[in-house]
DNA sequence: ATGACCTGTAGTATATTCACTACAGATCAC
DNA sequence: GTGATCTGTAGTGAATATACTACAGGTCAT
């Protein structure tokens, strides 16, 4: 079992996902790991390598910062 | 021992590094992290995760696809 | 209600990252 | 030449990332 938590980061993944109607498999498919992946790092259960996170960011054409952040995101709520 | 050989991306650590005549002593310290495995992300050997990624982009000041990437850099000779 | 698909969670097993120690070669100041 | 600092390399060991299997609950179409 993976790590039960591990905050440290902050993740856009699954809001980016979602918008464009993906499941976990395809986007697993898309960047080449199991989808069981995708869903830890969705819930910021561990920290992907640079590999994995260029190849996220290329799929959903946006730079790495849009995706994993060190600072959280602001909320939907307060406009973000 | 690390991995003897792992290429899959590119990175621009060394020269940036270099280029503000900083140590990977010193980098290192900076992002929290052993002075060697600046050593291993620079010659490729491992590919590190989101974490600390971001924390060498924030202390460098430059965009994460600034440090890695997926398509190698154009070299110094081209004008890169 | 059944089936298809998505998700959350869990467990096990393997690979990789990273810390740390150590040593040798290079450079540079003294 | 001695000492200080940087680098490359190597080895061990711990922590973490990832693959994979499996099961339960949800939604949605039929």
């Amino acid at each position: 079992m993976p790590k039960p938590d591990r905050p440290a980061f902050h993740s856009r993944l699954r809001l980016l996902r979602t918008e464009r109607a993906l499941s976990r498999k395809e986007v697993a498919a898309a960047v080449g790991v199991h989808y069981q992946t995708i869903g830890y790092i969705e819930r910021g259960e561990y920290s992907p390598n640079i590999e994995l996170v260029l190849r996220l960011a290329r799929h959903f054409e946006v730079p790495v910062e849009a995706i994993f952040s060190l600072d959280p995101y602001p909320s939907i709520a307060d406009g973000g």
